[in-house]
DNA sequence: GCCATGTAGATGATGCGTCATCTACTGGTG
DNA sequence: CACCAGTAGATGACGCATCATCTACATGGC
């Protein structure tokens, strides 16, 4: 590891101000959604895509890839939002391993409850005051960096 | 809360991809510093700050108005930093409530055994491939972004 | 000097995230 | 059919983040 690059002054400077909002942001967010309606960012990511499929059941390893999480993180989560009722599980007939997360009524309820409140607060935090271009400059760059993360 | 104003398509796209771009990037870092040097992000953070100080000391919410950390986040942090022999808390004469935290030799060299390494990793994953363009509007983007969350 | 209010910091409980590891089933090759 | 590599998922241990609460000292008004 020797003579690293190190950032010049303005990639020090934007990397600084992305870590700050990013911590920044990610709390609110998820302080304006926990007190509002009891669920995290997590659990609001999980409920989206279950109720994205009209039969509100996916498979463990489909939430995986499209969440891109870890695969005991997401099974503790589920564990976690079935004992408080938002999710159950049920088993695959086709595939002994396998098993299938289902959204409950409850869980139903409570993202539908949750949802106007979290665009509301990501609009007013987020995207009120940035310009079509920011947007558009934002989701290339995303996508960028998500292209070298392989 | 009625009528929410929805995103659009574009601001739609553009979250997801910041959100999992935001995910995976962070998960990435975490990783390869824990491996690499057995630190995390956030010992990372509060040993810059330490060392950024020529004695190697602060006040604990001093270093709370830097990092905009939760003050229980971090004292518990510093507890743990402190079994770990990372950093060291000394009282503070001056005021009778207060303390100084210190970076310990121990901690000095984590932070220079791990920051080649991990400035390698930002460039790698994040910095190389974005044009200067990008990077300035990153920064415009992120502090105004801050600018809102007051 | 005494009290009220504010500020610095610590702590316990509880939910979250990661790592290492385990079980159980599948599917292909001999 | 027997075997084995691979895949689906769960679990225990442990460090991290937040909330509520607590102690102790500081400071200004009377």
């Amino acid at each position: 590891m020797n003579s690293p690059r190190w950032l010049d002054a303005d990639e020090q400077r934007a990397w600084r101000a992305y870590l700050r909002m990013q911590g920044r942001l990610t709390a609110r967010l998820n302080r304006q959604l926990q007190a509002d309606s009891g669920l995290s960012l997590a659990d609001y990511e999980v409920l989206v895509h279950l109720t994205d499929r009209q039969e509100g059941r996916l498979r463990p390893y489909e939430l995986q890839r499209d969440l891109q999480w870890e695969q005991s993180r997401l099974s503790h989560h589920l564990t976690r939002m079935q004992r408080r009722g938002l999710v159950r599980r049920e088993e695959c007939a086709d595939d002994g391993r396998g098993a299938f997360v289902v959204i409950t009524e409850e869980g139903r309820r409570a993202i539908t409850a949750a949802a106007p409140g979290h665009v509301e607060t990501v609009r007013r935090l987020f995207f009120d005051g940035l310009t079509p271009d920011q947007v558009a400059a934002l989701e290339r760059l995303a996508t960028d960096v998500l292209g070298r993360l392989g």
